[in-house]
DNA sequence: TTGCTTCATCGTAATATTGCAATGTATAAT
DNA sequence: ATTATACATTGCAATATTACGATGAAGCAA
């Protein structure tokens, strides 16, 4: 136990769910608005931004990535991280999809 | 350690990350789901449904009703669930929000 | 009353998440 | 070569989540 059941729910579900646990962090939610408001590629000042540990920042940053939502490229030794646009995207649809299928009923 | 440094943060990140962190689980999802597309208030077939033991429903219920996206009225035995309309408007909204304030940059 | 159904709550075990110090790796600068 | 900077990775402790059996409360039916 302990254990989330994967395999008794539909790959869309379990999809959405994944997605919603990236964001059911306020550092990663923090680290997207801060991304998403650079004009420029830049990296991380995100350590004092956030306020985290770098270790801490580090791991918050890989489980964005997971979902394929950060492209990183190093520019020397500065890696550069941003959204990458069509997965946004498609993450914004999915949710807008989900919300939008929900029937007016009673109470 | 272990926990959430929520106060590094701003409440619409907190608030975000909280939403998000229902809807991070697929019985979540699921549950959701299901009480959205029935047209009248159908109650408890969710046990059979989801095809998780009952005192895990009701706990997952009670993570959704935290955020206000449930409201439960009681029909002699039976306790009839539905969605408060307002209350997903509002966080369809509050994603919505998110996901529009984003700028396109680099890479 | 007795028993049945519906749901909540308690207690507990298994697993996951969060956070960071310590350490490793790779590039840049001196 | 040495040092500094910018990350990633490892290892571990604290806490949270997930799941369910057992039990409790409240309504209904006999």
């Amino acid at each position: 136990m302990g254990l989330t059941k994967t395999h008794m729910f539909t790959d869309k579900q379990n999809e959405l769910a994944r997605i919603a646990k990236v964001l059911a962090h306020p550092a990663r939610v923090a680290i997207l608005e801060y991304i998403s408001k650079q004009d420029a590629c830049i990296c991380t000042d995100l350590v004092d931004i956030i306020g985290l540990a770098q270790p801490t920042i580090s791991q918050h940053l890989n489980e964005i990535k997971k979902i394929g939502l950060l492209n990183g490229t190093f520019e020397g030794k500065n890696l550069c991280y941003c959204i990458d646009q069509e997965r946004w995207k498609e993450i914004q649809e999915t949710l807008h999809t989900f919300f939008s299928n929900i029937n007016r009923n009673c109470c």
